[in-house]
DNA sequence: TAAATTTGTTATGCAAGACTAACATTTTAA
DNA sequence: TTAAAATGTTAGTCTTGCATAACAAATTTA
């Protein structure tokens, strides 16, 4: 069984590995050192432990895949990003860039508690679009 | 001039002083490491590294006080913490102490701009008790 | 297919931030 | 006013996460 916790750093892996096998369909060391800004060393670093945690599967030159249970941890922090990045740009109406690279740290913070309540403010403010106009227009 | 960037970590230190000077007049070390839950060494440490950054005045055994720069950073660092609790607990209806454990950490992350848009949510929605009245009682 | 290029790994080092243990200083109390 | 206790400092270590440089393997291309 899956090591429950990650580091902040570790969760930006994983969830680039994700996404980029969504995307893909594989994904390489170098992309992830790439979309992260990091040395394709420290890559290797963080995916030995990501795999010593079995959160995917890889070895020694070996391509990278991704385990059930990867999938379900990268599915949460995507979640989590998307939802404190779609509070901050459409209710606050901050700019999509600033929403992402805030949410991108926020994600890794946030309790699953308080994420679920935000999930539904976000909704319920949809639901109410003459309060948000309301907001934006003071 | 003092230097402008603070780690998380740091920014608790001096949150720490000056909230404890602000409680009592003054603030010892063996406090702060009870208020953040490290060690006697770590705070001295810290301590160090605020005084060299000049956000307070230290030396070996002496007396610890916080600059004029030092002050202004700490106003803004819980001045952030405010917002962000505030939002938790009375827009989101979190836990006082889900709140505060969770603001203490995004407080390091979040921008200027986000955060003046919080807070102006929050006035916001504390104007409009009606809305979030019917948000908890969805 | 052999050489060049790209990609991945290893070894090593650095910085931040924490710890413990031992020692120094200050404070408290007998 | 000393002895004990509390507090503060130093030295050394650990962990995480990053880097660079040198080497290994894989891939591309001439």
């Amino acid at each position: 069984m899956p090591e429950a916790k990650l580091s902040s750093s570790l969760e930006d892996y994983l969830e680039c590995v994700y996404n980029r096998i969504n995307l893909n369909g594989a994904v390489k060391a170098i992309e992830i050192s790439k979309d992260l800004n990091v040395s394709r060393a420290s890559v290797t670093e963080a995916l030995n432990k990501l795999a010593q945690k079995e959160y995917i599967n890889y070895g020694r030159y070996e391509m990278i895949s991704i385990t059930e249970a990867g999938i379900k941890k990268a599915r949460e922090i995507i979640n989590k990003h998307n939802v404190i990045q779609s509070f901050f740009e459409e209710v606050l109406g901050v700019s999509s860039d600033e929403a992402a690279n805030t949410a991108c740290q926020v994600e890794h913070i946030i309790t699953e508690n308080i994420l679920e309540k935000l999930s539904n403010f976000n909704k319920f403010c949809s639901s109410e679009p003459d309060f948000i106009n309301k907001f934006h227009s003071r």
